[in-house]
DNA sequence: AGTCAAGTTTCGTTATACGGAACTTTTCAT
DNA sequence: ATGAAAAGTTCCGTATAACGAAACTTGACT
């Protein structure tokens, strides 16, 4: 037999620049001093590939070497660049707060959704406290047809656009709700439009009730962004849902006033305080 | 409001690699949206190597690109990063030993903390050896409006991004003692930037008292580092928590030397002042 | 001194980055 | 609606950097 490689973690990437932030994954998650050679054993890359790459990093000031030459630790530059990622995301710490208050108030899961490509993407997402729930993490990423703020989507499109996104691709029917003829689509979709809120009635998961509302921009430039409240047709039914329409509603505009904001190209912020 | 070339930022570094780490730390700083456009008038760089660089880091999901696919955000893989980048960075750093000699010297358990989103994360922690204390481990989370140190990061930031990131969910009480009102919560953070220090009188928890600084780097930039001691109000009054200031200072000052310290190690410090 | 393991350098071969110019899409003023 | 300006995107020949097997150096321990 061969060599045990244990090989937790994998350095991938389609280009050197993604290797190297993935190897910088991989360095943040340690709480200890590495060596070259720890890191050659725990990602199975060759030895001259990760050397050149830690040479850049420290290089730049990424990574310190301690003073035997062989342990690696972070380096100011790199810590520096963490506090200020954080420091300075205040529009998803904005979202995420409404998101939460949305959460007290329905007392179900809710998330913040974004199109893209053809599928819609979970940007954020706050559970419930109840026990049972649907478990679904922020990144992943569901198809346009079969989901409420999906619907919320296609309906601000041209129709053409929205040809050019589904025409392709059938529509895979993922329940026995879903819609998967056309014309049965276009037609939701214009009721979508009409009342201004979308449901997934177990569209794309059995048992799972969706209903959302976009964050669009006063303005009229279609910064859409997707806010919705999912739960278990056992707690949530179409009428409770619409119950909460208010407040999915007074969250999506708040999401609406950060994103304007937010999207200011200011050139210089100020400094002075 | 011309484009004059101000060209405040470079992207410099000898490799691609280094280059794109550069371009990261530009777009660390920014609290909003920008475009690829934006990114080429700041930097002076030709569009389609940002393009690409912005390819790069969309393709792996370290950023995120508005629906309107012209604004860039930070992804949440970049988030995550981030976060263990700070929250590992602990166990055998300097300010981990910086921070068991100020619990040394004060006796009670002490933290630091840095803002992530909208709540302030413990980054590191030492217990005082007292049998009676309130246990919160590094990695949970607090909001901003209710701890001292999340009262430090609000007082260093403009009003319109204070504004951003608590105006748009109520103020949740968690005691009697929680500022939910906005006036008084601006009012108390007018103070605590006059005082460059914070209080958390039993805001959060009932029983707990909390006094932090801001472990400010010398150029003056904003700092996402604070240092906290907190005890039960049996042991700690506010008159006492005072007495403890001139130890947590110098704590902060030595952890904020750390952070530039090693900065001299680079080859050059002096960017402008 | 001798051995072994880790770190480092070399170098011919690929693969990627680069960025001017051309092209496409969106935006905005008329 | 219409067209021009601006932003985003793609092309593609050239320049540069990444790659990693092999050879070499360093240092720790015997």
């Amino acid at each position: 037999m061969t060599s045990h490689k244990t090989e937790t973690t994998r350095i991938e990437g389609d280009t050197p620049a993604q290797r190297l932030l993935a190897l910088l994954e991989v360095i943040a998650d340690k709480d200890h001093f590495f060596t070259l050679q720890s890191l050659v054993e725990e990602t199975g890359m060759p030895k001259p590939t990760l050397h050149r790459m830690l040479q850049q990093l420290e290089g730049s000031g990424m990574l310190q070497r301690e003073a035997d030459s062989r342990h690696y630790g972070k380096g100011n530059r790199l810590r520096r660049l963490a506090e200020n990622l954080l420091l300075n995301d205040t529009v998803h710490g904005a979202r995420h707060a409404v998101l939460s208050q949305l959460v007290d108030e329905v007392g179900e899961s809710c998330n913040i959704t974004a199109l893209s490509g053809s599928e819609v993407l979970y940007l954020d997402r706050v559970e419930t406290s109840e026990a049972l729930r649907f478990y679904l993490h922020p990144g992943s990423r569901v198809p346009v047809h079969c989901s409420a703020s999906g619907k919320l989507f296609l309906a601000q499109m041209s129709p053409a656009q929205r040809r050019r996104l589904l025409g392709e691709a059938p529509l895979k029917a993922f329940t026995t709700n879903t819609l998967t003829d056309m014309d049965q689509l276009e037609q939701e979709i214009d009721a979508v439009r009409q009342q201004g809120y979308a449901f997934d009635d177990e569209e794309f998961l059995s048992g799972l009730l969706c209903i959302a509302v976009l964050a669009n921009n006063p303005q009229g430039g279609k910064s859409n962004i997707g806010i919705a409240i999912q739960a278990p047709i056992m707690r949530l039914t179409r009428e409770k849902a619409l119950e909460c329409l208010p407040a999915l509603q007074r969250a999506a505009n708040a999401i609406a006033a950060i994103d304007s904001d937010a999207m200011l190209t200011q050139h210089h912020t100020a400094s002075s305080v």
